[in-house]
DNA sequence: CAAATTAGTCAGAGTCTCTGACTTGAGTCA
DNA sequence: TGACTCAAGTCAGAGACTCTGACTAATTTG
């Protein structure tokens, strides 16, 4: 299929991905969110409005807990996530977004919003819609964690 | 955008990207092709079919040139990829692809069809065309090298 | 309660990536 | 032609990311 019509598919996925991130992270190191790296963006995006566990956040980025690890404690202390502790289990702990990452995070969803309307404009209103509606369906089969 | 509608579409589109990495990757190592990692098959997937230079290798995977000459090193020593003299400068070398890349690429391939396959099981035919035509027009304005 | 499982940490190693400094060859222009 | 500038690639050093294996402590299960 990619071989008659085009690029590979997982580079024709990968492309924006990745320009979506730069263009996010230069507006983040601009805003003055310099002090972090994309590897922890990566795993604080996916800490819940609750908390989320180590464990489970290891899950979600699809890297081990020991690496997770690694990354939250670093994140923690440049103060843009807390650990507190979980209720319901002494052993564990909730990984949170502190005040800084909240903010940080505004930023960033400003960046995407504003590269989703420049897409937008390139594909139109519809193409767009049906682009991200593929792609979420896509997920069903794709996202081991969903 | 995202906000109302579901995940952010840089995850949307990461989500797919990984999973396909991930097959191709469990295929080739399966078929005894275990001798290299991804971010060398990263740089591989660029080399031209006449060869390509390490400074261009380097732009196109967004890599430093230092990075590029580290993972082709490891390239050569494992025998996928050359490096000749370029006939038309001194300096520089073009790195090609040796038989062995070859053989692993039918293999890669073949699991990349097979996956497509799946995808358009699941979305159907018209929203797979869709689905590439989109990615491939966003390609116009996110990709650096094309 | 004993056994098995789960949450998380510690230690060590390998891989990927970068910055900075350098060598050699090519292109420019007076 | 000769000096200058630019491009291709390498070397050295450091930082960042990730993994495997082994471990402790708390929870769940039979």
């Amino acid at each position: 299929m990619a071989a008659e019509n085009g690029l590979n598919t997982g580079l024709l996925l990968f492309i924006p991905y990745r320009a979506l991130e730069d263009r996010v992270f230069a507006a983040l190191a601009e805003a003055g969110y310099d002090d972090f790296t994309p590897a922890q963006a990566r795993v604080m995006q996916r800490i819940g409005p609750h908390g989320t566990r180590l464990t489970d956040l290891a899950a979600q980025a699809q890297i081990t807990k020991q690496t997770a690890g690694f990354l939250v404690d670093q994140l923690e202390k440049t103060g843009y996530v807390r650990r507190l502790p979980d209720p319901t289990d002494k052993r564990a702990r909730l990984v949170c977004v502190a005040e800084k990452a909240w903010a940080a995070k505004r930023v960033a969803d400003a960046v995407v919003a504003e590269v989703e309307q420049e897409w937008q404009s390139h594909l139109g209103a519809r193409r767009m819609k049906h682009l991200r509606e593929a792609l979420t369906m896509l997920r069903e089969i794709t996202d081991p964690w969903a």
